[in-house]
Order: C-alpha cells, then structure tokens, then sequence
DNA sequence: TTTTAACCAGACAGAATAGTCAAGATTTGG
DNA sequence: CCAAATCTTGACTATTCTGTCTGGTTAAAA
C-alpha cells in the first residue's frame, strides 16, 4: 500500500505550477529544474493533469503551464484521481479473481469490505484539503488535514 | 495508491489458514483451490508468512500450514508489514529525490507530512483490527475498524 | 518569413512486480 | 525400504510501471 511514482511528482509539479501564479505561463524546462526531475518526464506528467483538466497550456515561444481551476477548488482527492486510477474501482473483484471467472468471495467477502470503509475514508479526508492548503503553509496543511480527517471519521 | 496482489492475496490465504483451525495443517493444494489461484502462487505467498513468523508449516504427507500465532494477536497491519514493505519508509526521500542527489524540498516540503500522517494515521487504524475479528463476522470487522479510525482520529 | 522555444505524441528500454515452472527435500504410511 | 504427498528453493517468464528518446506541431519573436 503505497502511492505511485506518478502519484508522488504529478502532485509536485502542479503545486510547482500552482506556487507560480505569474502572469507568464511556466515553462516545463522550468518546473524540471526546480523538481530535480527530467524535462521529458515533467512533460509526460504535465498532460496528463492538463487532460485530467487541472492545468492547460500555451504553445510556441514563452509558452507554458498555469491553473486551470483555483488551487482553492482543488482537493488532493481529484488530483489523485487524475494521476492514478481509482483507489478502490468497481473492478476490484475483477483484479483480483484469480484464475476463476468471477471472485471467490461473492457472499462473504470479509476483505472488500475492509479495503472499500479504507478507501472511502481516506478518499473523503483528502477532499478536505486543497492545493491552496498546501502550497500556504506546511503547518496549515496539516492542520487542515487533522481536521479533515477527523471529521470524516465521526461521520462513520 | 492501492495494495499491492501479494497483500491482498496474501492476506486472503491468511485468513484460510485462520479460518480452518482444525487438527491437521492446510495444505497449499486446499487454500489455492479455495481461493482460485494456482498452487504454485499461494505457496510462495505462504512461504513469506511463514518467514514473517505468522503462520508455520509442516513438510510430507499429511503436511500443511497452520497459525504459528492466535488470529487475534495478529493485526491487519503486521500482516501487511510482512507481505510488502513498509508503507512509508525513512527512505522516502531517497526514492522519490529525482536526478539530484538529495531530495530538493529539504526545507518545506510540503507533500511529506502529508503523507507522513495518512500513512501513520492508517497504520494505526489497521493496528486495531485482528485476523479473529474478519473471521468472526463481516459486521464486526466492520464495526471494529470504524471504531479503530474514530480512536486513531481523536488522538490526532 | 525564418528561427526558436515550447508543447505533443507515440515508440522504446529498463526496472519492478506478478506469477509459473521444475527440481529437490522431508515426512508419513504402506 | 519405498512411494506418495507435501513443503522448499531458485530460476524463469510475463506483465506492468518508470522514465527516456525521437520526431513532430504550434506560435511568438526577430
């Protein structure tokens, strides 16, 4: 159980592309040098949160990349869904089958059930925090996260 | 972020072993026909719960694994300590530092502590839940887990 | 209009993960 | 003692994930 390389520098570069809020678009070259990261790779990650609708682009000479939506509008849980697929999707029992054709566990389960109450929880806390929540203050953010996280939980 | 077949389906044969409790040991060729996977799979996953301390087994005819501790002293977290590598290990910035040397977000990261406290914050969590209590019922494991979060969440 | 800096797209190679295969070791039962 | 049933081990293959490379397209600027 651990996040994705994608997961992990996607995020990077948007809130690098967030931070900028300039007039001026921010070029790849740009955020590739401040993530330590390959200008080919920062590209890659770059469409897809542009078709994942996060950010968009500007072609030709002092071309780049800014926000599509306020940071304030976006939740760390929509920036995951962008960048990987869906944390615990409706083909799970279709992943995980085995060598039959449908799951084993079609009447008591006892697994899913634990993984879907995980995921869902987790899912709903990291709504609760935005990119604005990160790219303000390290404390914030977690601050913010805490209470996310615990109003979720007397929501179970 | 999603777990990984060797958790899952580890866990799964797990539970299988928990589950029969009889006199004589379960054997690969049982748990592997129970849970539709090839008997050459589940015995490489049983082979890392043994080497984790969880289960044991027996060699020739009539052989087979058994808990080599109570269900209920066996959290869902040990199990998934076990089956794959700690969720967010001290080397974290080390995995994801890029072409740099060192990590390039030493001072305010940002993104670390976030994930710093989910994965803490889950660990916890999955800590209060045992193997006895999914074998138990489905509605009490559910039940034990949402009660797990809401303590973990009150602490924070 | 030419140049140039940037985005765009798909193929590609390397690494990690998943899962299989085959030969060997151990114990039980006849 | 022998044979069958079972675990053990390591090598092997296949699939997915990472990250790179190459050749394009676009549009601003000189």
């Amino acid at each position: 159980m651990k996040i994705s390389s994608q997961e992990e520098y996607g995020l990077r570069c948007l809130i690098q592309v967030a931070r900028d809020a300039g007039e001026s678009p921010l070029p790849i070259s740009e955020i590739a040098m401040q993530e330590g990261l390959s200008v080919e790779y920062v590209g890659k990650l770059l469409m897809k949160l542009r078709k994942g609708g996060l950010v968009d682009s500007v072609r030709g000479k002092a071309g780049g990349y800014f926000m599509a939506q306020a940071p304030g509008e976006i939740s760390l849980k929509l920036v995951l869904d962008v960048l990987s697929e869906p944390i615990y999707d409706l083909a799970y029992c279709d992943r995980f089958s085995g060598t039959e054709e449908t799951c084993v566990h079609v009447e008591e389960c006892g697994i899913r059930p634990i993984w879907s109450i995980v995921n869902r929880f987790l899912a709903d806390a990291l709504d609760g925090v935005t990119i604005a929540d990160l790219i303000e203050s390290e404390v914030l953010a977690k601050k913010r996260l805490k209470a996310s996280i615990q109003e979720q939980a007397a929501r179970l």
